[in-house]
DNA sequence: ATTATTATATACCTATTGGTATATTTTTAT
DNA sequence: ATAAAAATATACCAATAGGTATATAATAAT
């Protein structure tokens, strides 16, 4: 059974991640968090030691929730190659699926944290390693049932589908047009075609 | 002949820049801004409106010595499809560029002003606006020489290649490793030999 | 050199910042 | 139902925020 802190916390977390991956961490305010969870400092202050390790907690918060949902996504199919379509086609959506979670977190979190919280932008950085060593194992599974040419180096690959979505993804929210993330979709598939089979 | 208070301007845009560029805009104090440059607030606030009008007009400062270094260094060419590689080449060296200018502006301003500062914002995106306008004026002028196909869309890839190279600086920036701009500097030159040209 | 003007420094303002000690209320286990 | 424990609210703190009125100093024109 949960306790009451447990469900408070996860409340507190689930209203606060979006507006930390909206404004930053420098932003928000304890007053915008108390604010919008009709709570006191005393119950923020109850449940998180600090605001960095609320900020932080809100961080890992709104990322399980979105590699939860690019997992889903790509359980539609077992085959490895059909997986990367499937990555691709996943953030064709992320435009609308990320305004829910104020923003991309990884980008949003990344830039903020750069020079200004060290604590945060390790996990930003372990976040993208699984991410790509997630892909990079895809791509060697592909290789494996023969799926995917041999000759093509999986992490270098990985890193290069990672880098094109994260530069769609800026440029969809800066110019907040959704071209940029349909378009590098479309540009991953014809890679994956034209350059990672045989 | 300039007056004191040009020069001084110039002073305190020169040495905010950079902070702003590395801090943003929520995170950078007016303690900051007077200790960096030596000066009163008296003296920051008689030349400049208010701190985000001094943002404002950092950004702007940022972004011009930015585009004057690309243009330059795209001089050495009269070949548009030339120009194309010198572009991409450019950002092979990035990374240590910009660390002089706090980060690249484009992703930084962009990012921390979404949500945040809408005249920023604004003054991001005619930016990144008049980027690709030259990129596809660029391409087009390839395609008259005949250098480059008459087939493509060059807006289309105009907003490719800055899409990509977004990616690649936000990835290199948060991750410290600059693979991502030289892998994607390659990437954009075999984009213009094997879909651009003829 | 003196004056008029411009630029900078000083001192101060109110509001807000993150954070805490303590009082009060709400849960939980008996 | 009651007592012990846990969770939340209240009231407060010092420090800092952006900004301004005014005094002082530096510059520019005569």
């Amino acid at each position: 059974m949960l306790t009451k802190a447990e469900i408070t916390s996860q409340y507190i977390l689930d209203t606060v991640a979006p507006i930390f991956n909206q404004n930053g961490y420098a932003a928000t305010s304890l007053k915008d968090i108390t604010e919008a969870t009709g709570l006191t400092k005393g119950a923020i202050y109850g449940n998180f030691e600090n605001k960095e390790r609320l900020a932080i907690e809100a961080f890992r918060f709104t990322v399980k929730k979105l590699l939860m949902e690019i997992s889903k996504h790509m359980s539609q199919s077992d085959s490895p190659k059909q997986k990367l379509f499937l990555l691709s086609d996943f953030y064709r959506n992320y435009y609308d699926y990320s305004k829910r979670l104020g923003g991309c977190p990884i980008l949003n979190i990344g830039v903020d944290a750069n020079n200004q919280n060290a604590l945060l932008l390790k996990k930003v950085r372990q976040v993208i390693e699984k991410i790509q060593d997630k892909i990079a194992a895809l791509i060697e599974d592909g290789i494996e049932v023969r799926e995917l040419s041999s000759e093509i180096n999986a992490m270098h690959y990985a890193k290069r589908i990672d880098s094109m979505l994260q530069g769609a993804i800026f440029m969809t929210y800066t110019m907040n047009d959704d071209f940029y993330l349909k378009d590098s979709a479309d540009q991953i598939d014809q890679m994956i075609i034209e350059e990672m089979s045989y």
